[in-house]
DNA sequence: TTATTATTCGCAATCGATTGCCATAAAAAT
DNA sequence: ATTTTTATGGCAATCGATTGCGAATAATAA
């Protein structure tokens, strides 16, 4: 492994005695260069083993085929979904991704920004952290002149292109359904109310009970019971009050939807005869759980190649007009055993 | 958002009457500079809103803070996993991550190679595609100067770094666990043998089974089983001899052992009374299936740390003589329900 | 006060590819 | 044979930051 320097479009034009121009012309495919001399630069860059330096065309070029990424996770499986999907379609277009982690801290998700502004990508797509603060980097992004899409997780009142779930609807499609299956008090596990994602699945719930003539009650609405472990803390409290509820919403994710069926498993509580649960995000163990949980599918992955194709298709060819656009996706309910009180329970 | 171009050492230079390698002089906080410049300096630039062009930087100085990576599958839980372990340690150095996945092909594997080499980025690390051909690619880079870090699927007859999980020691230990709960008869649930780390797991059954003066049987070892619908079709198949095994290791993941299971439940068969499984990788949901599924850990993220700190300690200084070392990394083997026979059941 | 050293900063080349413009040569038209 | 057009490829500037070298100035020593 020498260190020699690597061969360049001088190294072919000085074997061949031509100018860098037509080297770069020949390799590039595109103007005035003869049929014989073009063939004969591209046998020599074989031969010397060519490859173009992206920093030095980039930087001639004043772009970048470099999409940032930043995720609050990478190994959560909504945004690894999320990532695949971007990549799939980054990929043909010949871009490549910069992923980041904020690792939903506010200071680090800042410092990643910067690193992207800094590598000069051509796009930024983000879904801040948990503890997101102020706007500020993200007007950045845009001073910059790099566009920026967010998504799922969006700073509400910053004019960008968003693609979002619709959570509210989905929330409140979910609280419907358990209506119907017959449950009266269903109660509510929510995230960090500093997110949008978590108010609206709140407002959706709200929106449901009202709906259907259903009182809102408050304490059998449990903020930050986000994770397994707290989910169970809560859950723990809501089945020991002396009016319990008879169905949970576990509206962070299924993760909280397992812990609420491991407590209820615990306490001898029957999921769901007893206790309805539901959960959201259809990670792959809800299906294989006993019973089954009721969920709600986002699309990961086929939300990815929409965010990807947004950038594509309305922000990429005129970025000076281009006017934000918020593209919606409407997240399934999928029903589960855990939610079907008449017994008609899939078998494991 | 206008098109405005951005800031540039030479808009600071120019505003402040001044040369721009004194800009970039104070800005890198390096020679001499005096005090007083460098504090007009650094305050002009945050005024002027300046952001360094990482392009010119990278190109000027040789070298890009960047590492590639390529997996088969982002969302796959064993590479995200990885890739967040590795975000983790280069973004301490402030190291980027350039993400490409081969969905398990090598001529997509390729590709992601070149551009990679394109983006001249200081290291490659890399998990062959499961229909690795050649390792053509792989020498290209080190011809081109750029360090290079196999991990778990390497090309064996390629002398590079490589970080490696001990598959035939887990997968013996795995083995020997089953025959010394009582199993006689273990069948054997594998991947594709073009991957090193299927013939080492193969390698490691064989090894227990011969140990223990067992006998190897080719009807028990099933090839290609490397899914869970695969695995469900291997299992009928198994379950169906005139003379079936009474445990199944899934060499190849979780989802396999999976599969498994759900045969066995559908056929009557209990578990692991009558039918030992033995997972691999440790997912999630083996945790939490009826019963739970023994496993291997494969410690994913500290994996992702482990490479790049190889990186950052043994390579990067002097990349010279910078000898290939072999870093083994020994998987645990987690015992669960499916193959306690004594009934030493954990609840759910 | 003069000579010597240390500080601070400017000049200009460099990294590698791209591109507008111009010159030469070849082909076509007159 | 001469002029016009076209094809081909060279020249040189450019993208933005870095850095060796040298010049000018300030600080110190003699």
């Amino acid at each position: 492994m020498k260190n020699q320097k690597r061969t360049t479009i001088y190294d072919i034009a000085k074997k061949l005695n031509l100018n860098a121009s037509s080297v770069s012309r020949a390799l590039s495919n595109n103007s005035s260069v003869s049929e014989t001399t073009r063939k004969l630069i591209l046998k020599t860059a074989k031969e010397l083993n060519y490859n173009q330096n992206s920093l030095a065309s980039n930087l001639r070029k004043g772009h970048n085929q470099t999409i940032g990424v930043i995720v609050p996770r990478i190994n959560q499986n909504f945004f690894s979904n999320i990532i695949a999907g971007l990549e799939e379609v980054t990929y043909q277009k010949g871009y490549n991704l910069i992923i980041c982690q904020s690792n939903e801290s506010y200071a680090r998700e800042v410092k990643c920004v910067n690193t992207l502004i800094n590598q000069h990508v051509s796009c930024i797509i983000i879904s801040v952290s948990a503890d997101f603060e102020d706007d500020s980097h993200l007007k950045n992004i845009m001073e910059q002149g790099i566009q920026l899409i967010q998504f799922d997780r969006v700073a509400d009142n910053l004019e960008t292109f968003k693609v979002l779930n619709d959570n509210e609807q989905a929330s409140m499609e979910a609280v419907s359904h358990l209506i119907a299956q017959g449950y009266k008090r269903i109660a509510l596990l929510e995230g960090p109310q500093s997110l949008n994602i978590f108010k609206q699945r709140r407002d959706g719930y709200i929106t449901a009970l009202k709906k259907h003539d259903f009182e809102v009650l408050p304490e059998l609405m449990i903020e930050n019971a986000w994770t397994k472990e707290l989910s169970a803390i809560a859950t723990r409290k809501l089945l020991s009050l002396a009016n319990p509820p008879d169905a949970i919403f576990a509206s962070t994710s299924d993760f909280s939807a397992l812990g609420v069926l491991e407590v209820a498993n615990k306490m001898g509580v029957i999921v769901p005869d007893e206790l309805g649960v539901c959960g959201y995000s259809n990670e792959f163990f809800s299906e294989i759980t006993m019973p089954s949980i009721t969920t709600i599918d986002q699309y990961s992955v086929s939300m990815g190649k929409t965010i990807a194709n947004l950038f594509f298709q309305e922000i990429k060819p005129d970025n000076k007009d281009a006017v934000p656009k918020i593209v919606s996706i409407k997240p399934k309910l999928i029903i589960r055993s855990s939610t079907l009180k008449n017994g008609n329970m899939k078998s494991f």
